[in-house]
DNA sequence: CTGTTAGCGCGTTCAG
DNA sequence: CTGAACGCGCTAACAG
């Protein structure tokens, strides 16, 4: 129950003795304002506690907000918290907003979602992709609205794409392995997202090629059972008849299994983690680091480009991995 | 560069061949319309890819949106991310999404994003205060806005609050430390934020008082300087002539650093952390649980209650913590 | 069940 | 430098 309801710049011009149109002048920035008029105007705004209502003013200057949509899924997952500070930084550089919504995981919601969020107008759209395929977008993306993807591409759909180099960032990790003496491999997934997971794989395979060893699916662990824990999956590989002497894993939460089930055993495995976590300097865990914030920021940068000029040809953007070195990659094969 | 321009209420009445109106009744969801008006409108906004504006219909309603925002500071926190992944979530259940903006840690820009997400008529406004005061939104809450602070209160401004039980969680820890025998308890903190920090250590004072100690502060680092690191301040503990034989922390972080320092000790120190984290139950930390995603579902769920019916007393919500025994924090005082 | 009129709060256009 | 009229896209209030 408001106790007095909000002023506006009429309410503003008649308290000031001038007419709308100026004290509009006047929060637009034109300087074509008397000071002496615009010392009355902002008296008067700040005695009715008048705040602009940029949700008319949006209207009028046709339907330009100054918000971007950011849509994610997983909302359990920290990567995509780093991924949405980097976002929301840039975007607030550029003097945007971020409207920020998330489709729970459920990929059936997601044009749902966005369309929400597309119909308050956005300037653009950031999205990380967890429907089947982004087609729905077609016609926003005639409309002029820049869409911009994260973490995975857009199926069947042209949109800019800020991405990890997941593939060179897992061969490099393998290949850190092979040289020193490893070839039986394990990779260890638990279900997640497909792009970044074949990726990655192929990454895997690539440097196991390179090394010699043509058939790496005996060691694959790609988790299509939700049901299968990555402990599970470590647990399996190492009690085969052939067991690794080191394992790689798809992901952080991978990481985390495999570091659980290996704290059980004696023997020494050579371990390296696909995404760096907070105490894995602490435990001496190699990984192939890379930094979710910069995604972000890469992702926000598009946007607000895009929104600055239209066109121009579609970019990819792939961020770098850098393999970090703790001991935990660095046990050589045991030999004979 | 839009291909073409995106189609309005009128572009699609035309097209169906009927007024303005009825083609509004449709997306409001009127009943009134004859099923077979509705599907000619509805097939010809299909085919001019027609999107309700939100804007301009938040326009005509009385300048209210279904926004809501959230303001928080420190981008780099988890923590935060999970109260906002929890506003976000039970925000949605009321077809309300989330304007989201952060103060980059800035205590002075706080006034200044507030403003800009409020003169987008958000509906209610979550903060996680981080300026001296919040006395700047006394105008905004007679105007019948609701507000509801997280993690802390507001100070100088009546209003909703979502907190946990930091007192109590903190004072359970100790107190499960002087059951073990200890007397002699550090406590240790990074430099934090004022409200929680002093309602733990209020909470850790208290249960020493209760076991007989009624001076600690030759235990207690509070880390009031920022250049001094929680390790440095687990080292000049442990150093010093009479050094504890447990150790709570004031937060994650703080764990954080006292587990890399006590790593690096022979003499077992018992030690109970403030907030959970994922790998706490691998390396046996006992610590002060507590659901940060709950925080937000809590503050989310009051906002949608407040937007529902104003007005009302002012609410202070406490949620509960958790002491989780791992091992760490069940070390016994040495006897003698 | 459907159409007409008016106007949300602001900014653009064109006069003064 | 300032003001009056008009309309952004939509819906409330009234007709019919």
């Amino acid at each position: 129950m408001p106790i007095q309801s909000r002023a506006t710049l009429h309410d503003v011009a008649r308290l000031a003795g001038v007419s709308a149109k100026t004290v509009s002048r006047v929060y637009s920035g034109s300087p074509r304002v008397l000071p002496e008029t615009r010392e009355r105007i902002l008296a008067a705004a700040k005695r009715l506690r008048f705040r602009p209502n940029t949700v008319a003013r949006n209207l009028r200057q046709g339907g330009k907000t100054d918000t971007v949509a950011f849509v994610m899924g997983d909302i359990h997952n920290p990567f995509y918290f780093h991924v949405a500070a980097g976002i929301e930084q840039e975007l607030a550089k550029g003097g945007f907003t971020m409207l920020w919504a998330s489709t729970g995981d459920a990929p059936d919601s997601e044009p749902v979602v966005v369309d929400a969020l597309l119909s308050q107008l956005v300037r653009a759209l950031v999205l990380i992709p967890i429907a089947g395929d982004q087609s729905y977008l077609e016609g926003e993306r005639q409309l002029g609205t820049p869409i911009i993807t994260v973490d995975r591409p857009a199926t069947d759909l042209v949109a800019d794409t800020v991405v990890l180099a997941n593939r060179s960032g897992m061969a490099d990790a393998v290949r850190s392995l092979t040289a020193n003496g490893h070839r039986k491999i394990g990779f260890v997934s638990n279900p997640s997202e497909m792009y970044t997971l074949s990726e990655r794989l192929a990454g895997y395979r690539q440097a196991l090629m390179e090394a010699g060893v043509a058939d790496s699916t005996p060691w694959e662990r790609l988790g299509n059972d939700p049901s299968i824990t990555p402990e599970s999956q470590v647990r399996s590989l190492l009690d085969s008849s052939d067991p690794p002497t080191a394992i790689v894993t798809g992901n952080n939460r991978a990481t985390m299994g495999a570091l659980r089930e290996l704290r059980t055993r004696e023997d020494p495995v050579a371990l390296i983690g696909f995404d760096d976590f907070e105490l894995a300097e602490m435990l001496g865990i190699s990984v192939v680091a890379h930094d979710p914030v910069e995604l972000g920021r890469a992702a926000g940068r598009l946007a607000l480009e895009r929104i600055e000029h239209h066109g121009g040809p579609i970019r990819r953007i792939e961020l770098p991995t850098r393999l970090v070195k703790r001991g935990s990659g660095e046990i050589p094969a045991p030999t004979g």
